[in-house]
DNA sequence: ATGCAAATGCGAATGATTCTTAATAATATT
DNA sequence: AATATTATTAAGAATCATTCGCATTTGCAT
C-alpha cells in the first residue's frame, strides 16, 4: 500500500475514482514492466488474492486508454491485444519470435520520419505504433550453432 | 484473366496449386493497393460475382503469410487483422483516425536504428510493423478551422 | 481420362472482447 | 457519522473475429 497515492493522484488526473481494482492493475502493469493482455493481468491478480472479474479488467483497462493513462496495441501474430501504461519516455520493445520475451527498449528513431510525411502528405501525425520482433541474445545463440 | 499467369507464377513459387480463389484474392490484393480484412475481401470476391466461403479466404489468407507472398497486421484501435500483398518494396501506411482512409508510404526510416539495436541488445531484427496515425490532409484541414 | 493430394464449403467450435443489468462501493453532502 | 448521488463492479450473455472438422470437390501429374 505504499505507492497507493501515486496511483490515486494518478487516477484523479483522469477524473476516475480510485478503487482496489483500478489500483490493483496499474501496480501491476507498473511491476511488471511490459505490455500484458487482460487475462494476463486478470491472473497477476488474482495470485495477488485480488478477486476480480474479466470484464472488469477490460473495462479498467479500455478507461485507462481513454484517459491516456495506457496504451493498447497489438504484437506481431497475436490475435489478442496488450497494455502498458504511458511511460514518461516514449519507448518501443523487441520480440523475440522464438521465445516471446519482450525487451522495452526506451526512446524513439521516428521524430525526423514524421516531420518528413507531415512536409510531404500534408498529413498531421499523432502518434505511431511500432514493434520489432527477430531473435533475442539468447535465442540468437541458439541458432547461430546450427 | 489478363495478368492470371502471374498470379500462377506467384503461387508456384509458394508450392501452391492456382484456384479460382486464390487467383481472385491476389487479384484483389493487388488491385486495392491497401491492407483489407478477410471480410472485406470476402465481400470485394462477391460483388465480382466470386462466391466463396469466409473460412477460405482466412485459409488462403494464412497460406499467403505463411509462403511469405503477404503480411499480416493490426491497424491500431482495430480488433481485426489486415492483409496486404509483399511489394518488391517494403511500405509503411499513414492512417487518418477520422476518416480512417491508409495511405501507403513507400521506403523504410529504420535500417539504422535496427543496426543500433542489434549492436546494442545482441538482438538479431527478422522484421518490424510500423503504423502512423494522425489526420489525412483533408481531414486536418476541417480541423483547423475550428 | 484417372488417381491422389490439396483445396474448399459449411457449420460448429473457440477465443477475445463488449454489453446488459442488478448489486456494490466511492465520494460529496448533510 | 449517516445519507444521497453517482460511478464502478460482478456475472454471465452476447457479439465479433478467427479457426477447426469433415465431407465434397478440384487442380494437376501421370
Ligand atoms: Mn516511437
Ligand atoms: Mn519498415
Ligand atoms: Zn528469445
Ligand atoms: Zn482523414
Amino acid at each position: 500500500m505504499a505507492g497507493n497515492e501515486h496511483f490515486r493522484q494518478l487516477l484523479k488526473s483522469g477524473n476516475l475514482k480510485s478503487t482496489k481494482h483500478r489500483n490493483a492493475i496499474l501496480e501491476a502493469l507498473e511491476k511488471n514492466d511490459v505490455p500484458l493482455t487482460a487475462e494476463e493481468l486478470y491472473l497477476h491478480l488474482k495470485e495477488d488474492g485480488v478477486s476480480i472479474s474479466l470484464s472488469t479488467v477490460y473495462r479498467i483497462l479500455e478507461t485507462l486508454v481513454e484517459r491516456n493513462l495506457a496504451a493498447r496495441f497489438n504484437l506481431p501474430d497475436e490475435n489478442k491485444a496488450v497494455y502498458e501504461l504511458k511511460h514518461d519516455q516514449h519507448r518501443h520493445h523487441l520480440l523475440c519470435v522464438k521465445c516471446r520475451k519482450l525487451l522495452p527498449v526506451d526512446g524513439c528513431p521516428l521524430e525526423a520520419y514524421e516531420k518528413l510525411l507531415e512536409d510531404r502528405f500534408g498529413f498531421t501525425v499523432k502518434g505511431h505504433q511500432l514493434e520489432v520482433f527477430g531473435y533475442c541474445a539468447d535465442c540468437s545463440e541458439k541458432r547461430d550453432s546450427k
